[in-house]
DNA sequence: GTTAGCACTCAGAATAAATGAGTGCTAATA
DNA sequence: TATTAGCACTCATTTATTCTGAGTGCTAAC
């Protein structure tokens, strides 16, 4: 795409603004009433001409108003949009009070969405980090009754487990122990390709007439690893999305919440996020987006970090309309607070 | 309501079922012909006038045909329904494979209201069981890594709660173990209501150095219990009310779709469920529903229960056109089978 | 008690006309 | 050469109008 001039961008943002605004397309005169450039509303015609020719804008139909096209939204993103807003800034102050002295990363995950999707009025998801390999730190059986033993399974990250397991008759203090023991000794800063039969093999024979309780144990071992392998999702205001018609039919939109309940399209989201090499906040635009069914719609992101190394996704999800400025300040303020916490507690 | 001849009630019914195949209004002509009673198309008319002066039937408007009112619906819930049909049998198997071998609660309550909404086609909620009173069983603590001692309580039901405490610096095994024995002489079978202040003193002076620790502790435990205490509910397939146009606009689909996130009107229609003295299932047509909101929805439900005592609630919420033998059926099958399955394992 | 027949009603579909926002182009202007 | 006023034209949307047919209630005959 060929060099913009000046006042070019200038009518540009003007558009593309004023479409976030009313979802209307924008006519010449609008414009040329809207913006400080003194100009008639034929110049403006003009302008708009070129601009549609060069791909940026469009009309619905002959004779209706401009609305931009993705490549427009595009330039809007990377070039035109100014700094934070007071808005954005109020917002953080609410926030303040409802993230702190939330001490579980899954509560206050789901409570980071809820805020977003309720500042925004977009949908919106939050994936939890996740380290590269899942290692097993700890293993810790208890007799909780007569007829259960308790495994606790703590793996990399400090995800915790806990895993029942029915047992026909109460086994002795001390042969918990020993098969504590007996598990930690194999199985600590194992990750899950290091569980192989033959360590397995091994562990059974030392357990003796036990083989069968640690199998039990050892398949809930492997669960566990595997649940804290599996990145967790949370979404809210996923029927923020009907308060945008432009998306569609109720066929559509039916589709786009079922996607999101279901939240697969959302994890190629994240994994596509998280293997960008890009830094901090993404925005993909309509089709850009990595997944399916976004024809409409605009997704935005951002990466935030633990100190460990293990990193998550915040998301927001919205019509391609969608106010810009507003989520990228939100959501970098947002990464910076995430930041901040997690790496105090951690 | 007086008491109808055979003769009506066969023509209610059969407006009724008709009317929740098709969703539109059913006219005299259509039911002259659907049933077997070999009346003409006048005959049925005359009973219909009769039928809706009695209040079971109303017309949309005057040249339409009739739909059940609220009443019909009651008539034809309590009395003229069937039982079972092989449809719903054979979703019966389907299920099995569905629901064997998934072991842990959550994720089988979570599975159970996905199948159940799929199997439907309309919104499903399942809540988790709980006790009356919950108590704690056992609590467990264990040095992690150098600065958390992890914290496992149990309480009934066998609720597991983890909860990772930071400390200063690491407590010798012994330390622990002391910790371990003086917190579970005190808390051991006491409820929330038990663990007053005085007691709380108490154990924070044996505790000497680490009565901080024990602090934390302790507030882990309170939210434990607590979070025993708050009744868990799942939700699959809300976004199938989408596919009845009837519920109305936009506006109201969206305000039930958010309600259906909350969980909060979810939470007041299983407490109404269990509260009832009834037993088994409870059908609410429209504004029976002990919620708002609930004007153009049905809500079927069904308890189930623990040998302990828990009791559970399953619920689907669908369009007052629902399809009430096949949703009644499903849920009496799925009662039976999560009696089955949990008073197997428990 | 049942039914055929008929006039009547009325929501919704189909069609037509009116509206108005916005355009592109041309010719005049600075 | 860049800008603007003016004007004819387009077309989605709105509003008004007619058409259609499913369904009714009532009456009179069976």
């Amino acid at each position: 795409m060929e060099q913009l001039s000046e006042r070019k961008l200038k009518i540009l943002q003007a558009i593309v603004a004023n479409y976030l605004e009313t979802g209307e397309p924008v006519g010449s005169r609008t414009i040329s009433k809207y913006t400080d450039l003194n100009l008639s509303s034929a110049t403006i015609r003009n302008e708009m001409a070129d601009l549609e020719e060069s791909g940026y804008i469009e009309q619905p139909h002959t004779s209706a108003g401009r609305i931009p096209t993705d490549a427009g939204y595009r330039v809007y993103v990377d070039q035109l949009m100014q700094e934070r807003d007071n808005e954005v800034e109020e917002m953080r102050q609410e926030r303040e009070g409802l993230l702190e002295r939330v001490d579980r990363m899954e509560v206050m995950l789901k409570q980071v969405a809820k805020v977003l999707a309720y500042n925004t009025n977009y949908a919106a998801m939050i994936a939890a980090p996740k380290n590269q390999e899942i290692r097993v730190k700890f293993i810790q059986l208890t007799m909780v009754d007569d007829s259960h033993i308790l495994a606790v399974i703590v793996v990399d990250g400090n995800v915790i487990k806990n895993q029942l397991i029915p047992v026909e008759e109460p086994l002795a203090n001390d042969e918990v122990l020993k098969l504590s023991i007996l598990m930690n000794s194999f199985l600590q800063g194992a990750s899950l390709t290091d569980i192989n039969i033959e360590m397995i093999q091994t562990m059974k024979v030392q357990a003796g007439v036990y083989a069968d309780v640690l199998d039990r144990i050892l398949s809930g071992v492997v669960e566990a690893v595997k649940a804290a392998d599996e990145r967790q999702i949370y979404t809210s205001g996923a029927t923020n999305i009907l308060k945008y018609p432009e998306i569609g039919d109720v066929e559509k939109t039916s589709i786009l919440l079922e996607a999101f309940e279901e939240k697969q399209m959302l994890n190629e989201l994240v994994e596509e996020t998280l293997n960008s090499n890009e830094k901090g906040i993404q925005v993909y635009i309509g089709n850009e987006a990595p997944t399916q069914n976004m024809k409409d719609l605009s997704v935005v992101t951002a990466t935030y970090e633990l100190q460990d190394g293990a990193k998550g996704t915040i998301g927001i999800i919205g019509p391609k309309r969608m106010d810009y400025k507003k989520v990228v300040s939100t959501l970098k303020e947002l990464t910076v607070e995430l930041d901040e916490i997690f790496n105090k507690k951690d």
